[in-house]
DNA sequence: ATTCGCTTGTGAAACGAATCACGATGCCCA
DNA sequence: TGGGCATCGTGATTCGTTTCACAAGCGAAT
């Protein structure tokens, strides 16, 4: 499945879950515009699914639904931790949004001790020295990362050597990690500079 | 200039910075190595800027930097305001990383009557309803929104019709915006399903 | 049954971006 | 001063993705 198109199905499914349940059938063309993506795009991106639409009706919402969550290995729950729980770190351990798209965050870990007496939505923040135990035992494949840059790749390595597979990092810091990792970078300054640029050149 | 470089040039960026001060000068390769791309692509992308590398030698590290800022259009500073001081919200209230990137907070905006008496990283949050005069009058043209998703198409039309032009978004809610009006959506569920995706791929 | 209108699925074409490959060029040192 | 080496800048090529265009298929209406 090319890259393009699997950056593009949560997209879908989430278009799909906003639609409400009035609708039992989409259209290509329905989706593509809340998508904001050509329909032929769609039509070939929900073709790899093996899906079946019916010709002249559309696709039925909720098979469709199913499909992509199939598809993005959703089907069952995927446990995650985080580390480092600073700001950033507290809050998305504090996000409600994570159950319903198929995530369950089971572990918080921190560096700094002075943190470890807080619970935060309901975990104790616990020390790094548990991580590694902690991933093996409950089998827990992805984390979070949102220590800061200069401890970013140091924790990396300790993830990766406890059996991690996937970082969501959030440090904006290059990770150097191994071909069959998995890991994606956000960058908030990233995204406001890429902004930027845009802004600046209209006003240009 | 293509999107992809734009969207590299941050990233070139960041790479030149964290390099420190001991290089005064940089190659292609490596500029290549560190960034995770083809040397080739970076030429190509520093070719866009009129940068003038010296054959044989690489380019100057500081003269790039200034470069890159000046394309991204980070010379001057971007006023910024927050709408939304949830969980996330603050956080990135809280952040320290805007100002060495570009961009300066200069306000912070919730509907909640109750957020109001906080004060968060020397900022009070204020009224949405001061939020349209605060953009006009100190001429702010960049907005975050983190409240609820639900809430956010409404916001976003507020800040628009208030003046904003580029609009990051954190709600997992795709907005309708005129085409002029700058806008990137950065959504966590999003990013952990693309990496479930990847793992669950690998593991079949 | 047959026709009509709509929507899918997909080959072909167009497009954009990444990579290759190499000539051009500046620096350093003998 | 000239030769060698490193690196840039960029045309040509390859690759991946998007869009177009249309035949095929299904359902509904007559
Ligand atoms: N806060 C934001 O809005 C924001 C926005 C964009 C990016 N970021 C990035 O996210 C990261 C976290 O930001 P923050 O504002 O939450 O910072 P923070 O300082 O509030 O939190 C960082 C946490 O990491 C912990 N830590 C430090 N070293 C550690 C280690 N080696 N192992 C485990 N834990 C360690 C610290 O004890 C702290 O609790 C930073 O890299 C920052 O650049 C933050
Ligand atoms: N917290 C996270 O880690 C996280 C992660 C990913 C995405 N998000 C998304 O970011 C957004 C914020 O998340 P959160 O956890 O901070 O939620 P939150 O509920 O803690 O904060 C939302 C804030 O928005 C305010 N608000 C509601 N309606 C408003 C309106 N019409 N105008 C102005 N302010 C309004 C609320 O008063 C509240 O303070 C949500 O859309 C969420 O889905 C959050």
């Amino acid at each position: 499945m090319p890259k393009a198109t699997v950056e593009r199905l949560p997209l879908y499914l989430q278009c799909l879950q906003a639609m409400g349940d009035v609708e039992s059938t989409v259209s290509s063309e329905e989706l593509a515009n809340t998508a904001g993506v050509n329909s032929a795009n769609v039509r070939k991106d929900l073709s790899y699914l093996g899906s079946h639409g019916v010709r002249g009706v559309g696709y039925n919402r909720l098979e469709l639904c199913d499909q992509l969550r199939r598809a993005l290995g959703l089907i069952e729950k995927w446990s995650v931790v985080i580390v480092g729980i600073g700001n950033l770190g507290s809050a998305l351990a504090n996000y409600r949004g994570f159950d319903a798209s198929g995530f369950n965050v089971v572990g918080l870990y921190d560096a700094d001790p002075a943190k470890r007496g807080h619970q935060v939505d309901g975990h104790y923040v616990k020390s790094m020295d548990d991580l590694k135990l902690d991933i093996k035992e409950h089998d827990v494949s992805m984390a979070i990362l949102t220590t800061p840059a200069a401890a970013a790749q140091g924790v990396a390595d300790l993830l990766i050597e406890a059996g991690i597979q996937s970082i969501l990092n959030f440090a904006p810091s290059l990770l150097k990690v191994p071909n069959e990792i998995n890991c994606r970078q956000v960058d908030l300054a990233t995204e406001l500079q890429i902004l930027s640029y845009y802004q600046a050149a209209h006003q240009a």
